[in-house]
DNA sequence: TGATTGGTTAAGCATTTACTTAAGTATCAC
DNA sequence: GTGATACTTAAGTAAATGCTTAACCAATCA
């Protein structure tokens, strides 16, 4: 298996601010141009760039220019390969469980 | 809905490295000592406990010290939370597809 | 008791991050 | 063409991150 961990570090990066965050959270109800997404921040539009720049090169976000203005959409296949991961964690941490708990009766019937 | 953002925000923070990832997988397999934990890494001692204080602050890990051992376990209430924000952006995103067919399929018929 | 083991604290440092302001560059509308 | 609109680039900065080394404490062990 190849190292995989420097995407899902972007992705896990990206949305750790919660700017970024909360613009995922916009687009996931549809696409927005740049300044769209802009709007409901207190901050300057190159900021809001910067926090876009972040989301698309972690793959989260594409967008494309058309005229003067970027239409910016939602990837979910990034989400998707967090979600993976989170599950992975998940199922080791439960067959740990099922490991113990066989463990536990089989040491219960010796007794 | 209060604003649930500053928790998130520490999660993925912390598991946007891949070291402390590396971490959350060892534990996701059982328990481990903090020496134990930082075996694998090419870091000083220091570096690894800094680490899980990031893990631990963001209550991805749950720690606790007997003698002079500090015993390390993964906490999956926190893993549950960011599975819960990806699935609820992704579950937005197919709503809108949805929409999006229904508009589609109505205008369909109107044409 | 005195060394060893397991972990902790403090301080310092190079990078990275999340902004800002100022100055662009392309459309598009007239 | 002129001006407004929609974004972009560059440069600077304060604060946060990810380390390091050095010194330290507190349980075991010989």
């Amino acid at each position: 298996m190849l190292n995989q961990s420097a995407p899902l570090d972007r992705i896990f990066q990206a949305l750790a601010d919660p700017a970024r965050r909360a613009m995922v959270e916009r687009l996931a109800r549809g696409p927005a141009s740049v300044s769209d997404l802009a709007k409901p921040f207190d901050m300057t539009l190159p900021a809001v760039i910067q926090h876009l720049q972040v989301l698309e090169s972690s793959g989260l976000v594409r967008t494309e220019k058309t005229g003067r203005v970027r239409t910016c959409r939602v990837e979910p296949k990034a989400l998707r390969s967090i979600e993976h991961w989170v599950a992975g964690r998940r199922a080791q941490w439960e067959r740990r469980f099922d490991r113990l708990g066989q463990y536990l009766a089989e040491t219960d019937g010796k007794k």
